[in-house]
DNA sequence: AAAGGATATCGGTAATTTGCGATATCTCTA
DNA sequence: TAGAGATATCGCAAATTACCGATATCCTTT
């Protein structure tokens, strides 16, 4: 009843707060806002698959500079936190941003914060 | 140049985020939004002082349910991100929110998260 | 100047987070 | 079905955070 609502409760938020308290899973979410302009076109031939925007794991772990298994682990924390969302598609993974969430996020931070 | 321009920085950002990735935070930041409805009245003599809205670290101390050294600590953690400002009169140090930075937050969050 | 109240700082232990390499799992292809 | 590539999970050491009690500092009052 409450990742669907429109506005998330304290608790939902500190999570978000928590996954937005380090630089580089901040970094993450924000090239994820252009990924056509931050990563290599092929990631994004899965347009038709339905998941416009996706990115794979292995990209963005160039771009954050971090190792495999801790790029795999920010992105469970940010995913957990519901700031993105992810789809397997064959042996990819794909994580884009949770617009949803975002904005509820932003809804919070202007009403409660 | 920065604390005073109209955007925050991305480290200014994640040290705020880090503020607020506790519960604990959160609430106190919350109260503060309306100290006279959630601090005894004796703390808000200080208006002729020129710190309306302040509250003293005792009153936040006994809502937030800490003791006095984390009460302590916590402030200025919350002082250091900006999201608070204090003032010492007397023997007190009164805490209020800043709005200007939470504004500048507030806009951080819409264009850059 | 001493005592007492309010707050800050210090020093500590337990818990959590950071980030890694190694390993396991899953999926595709030869 | 064996191998290779992509990602997830495990186990770990170092760093940071969560809180606390004790102590120090700063004001005020006597």
């Amino acid at each position: 009843m409450n990742r669907e609502s429109n506005i998330l409760n304290d608790e939902q938020a500190v999570e978000i707060f928590k996954a937005l308290s380090n630089q580089i899973r901040v970094n993450i979410l924000q090239m994820l806002k252009e990924p056509d302009n931050n990563f290599s076109p092929q990631a994004h031939v899965i347009k038709e698959k339905g998941f416009d925007g996706g990115v794979c794991v292995s990209d963005i772990r160039i771009k954050a500079g971090l190792s495999q298994s801790t790029t795999s682990q920010y992105l469970s924390i940010l995913l957990q936190s519901g700031l993105v969302e992810m789809k397997r598609i064959g042996q990819w993974t794909y994580y884009r941003r949770n617009q949803k969430t975002i904005e509820q996020f932003e809804k919070y931070i202007g009403l409660k914060i």
